[in-house]
DNA sequence: ATACAGTGAGAATGTTCCTTCTCACACTCG
DNA sequence: CGAGTGTGAGAAGGAACATTCTCACTGTAT
């Protein structure tokens, strides 16, 4: 039918995602030419613009699958950390954590990402913002779960700590304002319980 | 001496630095050219470059002083909505509710400009890093004078909820999570009081 | 009045990309 | 095998932009 010469079209794009995710966040996405992303790909500049028409719709179809990724594996590491028994909403603290500890880390991908205005237009404005909300929803759901008589405004709040975190944990590259964020939030969780 | 032709250089400084301060924070630093700055200020290319041998240099000074624009805005503000009897902590969010109101909030110019990775260097991440510093600062005198029984983490806490409120108005286009991060930080000031 | 120093306007330079195009090759299908 | 399609490698086109340079002018100081 359509079988291809070198890669298949879905190793194709698996590459190139990969390779965007680490380029796009590591360097920012003005600070990626299309050629290092073939570069570290290896798909060749004629089938990367085939796949993705401009850089636009690449630096797109990075974020949707930056989006779907990032959830994925922060619900499974809360989940994690909950496990042992620590209240779900706090253990959002634990979960980033690690990552906020790796050596890769330079903040929230979408947060930095939404700054680089000559890179990003309202088709990308949408997914970061709908990513955003997907991430408040997944709070909303815990604290239904397991703060049942907690203030309605409680998820939003703990988006906001956990946001401010990622920006000022990369502004001073240290963890203190996560351990902060942390014991704000255990403090606003004990008192919103009862 | 030396008196200049069309404009004195303090005038010529002032007009570009008050016009880079409109272009960099409303459209991002890659997105202005420096001919931009030559429009809109009316000072030559000629004179800009003399001023400020680089695009760089003029982002390092425009960062300065917006720095202390914004911190002399924002301490008098938080001094107003606190003088009528509110807590000075928590008069913080009043004090920025205002500015996220306004039209031309786009979310706090230093933390946008820390994620443009190609137009930033160390130079300009070390001024970012100490207005955060300055803000955290400002607010733990605040609460020395008016929290002294609070935890010490408590004005890193305000900072990082401030921080994740300026992110989130600006991905949202919305004032909710100020609301949010308000309540948040008045049940925090209640419980840290005791 | 004249030489000079600084200036405005904007052209010229050199670089960095995004995007497209060329050319030769590999593989599929008949 | 032979035509045709898709591909890799990388050159070429074109635009944007930081930075420098040219040229003519203005105001100053001798």
């Amino acid at each position: 039918m359509s079988p291809a010469a070198t890669m298949t079209v879905d190793d194709a794009q698996q590459r190139v995602l990969a390779s965007a995710d680490e380029l796009f966040y590591g360097r920012g996405i003005a600070a990626v030419t299309m050629s290092d992303v073939r570069d570290r790909s290896g798909v060749s500049l004629r089938r990367l613009y085939s796949l993705y028409p401009s850089k636009k719709d690449l630096v797109a179809a990075w974020l949707s699958d930056r989006h779907d990724t990032w959830m994925s594996w922060f619900t499974a590491s809360v989940a994690r950390h909950a496990s042992t028994g620590t209240d779900a909403l706090l253990a959002t603290f634990d979960a980033v954590e690690e990552w906020i500890n790796s050596p890769v880390y330079r903040g929230c991908g979408f947060i930095n990402s939404i700054a680089e205005t000559s890179e990003i237009d309202d088709r990308h404005r949408t997914i970061i913002a709908s990513h955003k909300r997907d991430l408040i929803n997944h709070l909303a759901a815990l604290a239904t779960r397991d703060h049942p008589a907690s203030p309605a405004w409680l998820p939003q709040a703990i988006a906001v700590i956990l946001d401010g975190a990622f920006v000022q944990c990369a502004i001073f590259n240290s963890t203190e304002p996560l351990r902060a964020a942390k014991l704000a939030a255990q403090q606003l969780l004990e008192t919103t319980k009862a």
